[in-house]
DNA sequence: TCAGTAATGTTATTACATAACGATCATGAC
DNA sequence: GTCATGATCGTTATGTAATAACATTACTGA
């Protein structure tokens, strides 16, 4: 079952999240991105992300209220267990996406220790990048 | 320097989500709860929790929006490498903390290959537990 | 006493997200 | 074709989470 198509709205917050590249965005601020393309209301915008964030090719931030676009390979395929990894920069706002296999393994055998069914997992990792570092 | 002394507010706030063992609160639920206490305004709520975090007596739950009084060693003293493990029962609500030093390790090497100095680091982990898959 | 600082209180506002309802547009069976 | 079905889209209103700005009170140590 392949989720239907994908519309003009999914489109148009897909491009600017794409766009962004890096940079996380809330969905109001897609929304006043997007004001030209003819967007109005938030629900718009929070239709196409969660349209988006089940095709894995957005992810929310859940510590930062935003978003981003994808930037692994689960994007239109299937689960590599699903267990994201970001790095968030504090000092410059820049977000870097990582699929971390052994990290995923290791939450698999933690929920495995303590008869939990893991349905999904994230990893945000809040600390300060190369360049903000070098200054 | 040791962050001064605790106050009636936080005492009040800490005291309420031990009460729930296990059961996140949102700030909201918190407010309600401790109406009869005294406490009016969201800010009372949201300026104790911000101290009770500082001092790791408290955590916040990034994708719920919600707190969890702390169930871990970190409680009053010292870094183990704020490597946060919570696994989210979505039937039933309950949360469980873990302190995974190998999953800790796992972060701070993957900051490491890409030159990120971390600071901080959760992860969040969504599923059935035990009891709710039993039914 | 009297400054300095920490804690508290109150009102208003901003930011994030969803409910509820209706209109539109495609698709495919008949 | 046409009619039901379901997906997409639009709008208004509302709910929920968090902070801004400012005033007040209480503790502490010259
Ligand atoms: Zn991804
Ligand atoms: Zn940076
Ligand atoms: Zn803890
Ligand atoms: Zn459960």
């Amino acid at each position: 079952m392949a989720k239907t198509k994908i519309g003009r709205n999914e489109n148009l917050v897909l491009e600017a999240l794409r766009d962004a590249s890096g940079a996380p965005r809330t969905a109001y601020q897609l929304l006043e991105t997007l004001r030209p393309e003819g967007l109005k209301a938030p629900l718009q915008v929070y239709r196409a992300l969660k349209s988006l964030s089940e095709r894995h090719l957005v992810h929310r931030l859940e510590s930062l209220n935003a978003y981003l676009a994808c930037s692994c390979t689960h994007g239109e395929g299937e689960e590599d267990g699903h267990a994201l990894v970001f790095a968030i920069c504090d000092g410059c706002g820049t977000v870097r996406e990582f699929a971390d296999p052994a990290l995923g393994e290791r939450v698999k055998a933690l929920a495995a220790e303590t008869a939990f069914t893991p349905r999904f997992a994230a990893t945000e990792i809040h600390g300060t990048c190369a360049d903000c570092r070098a200054g």
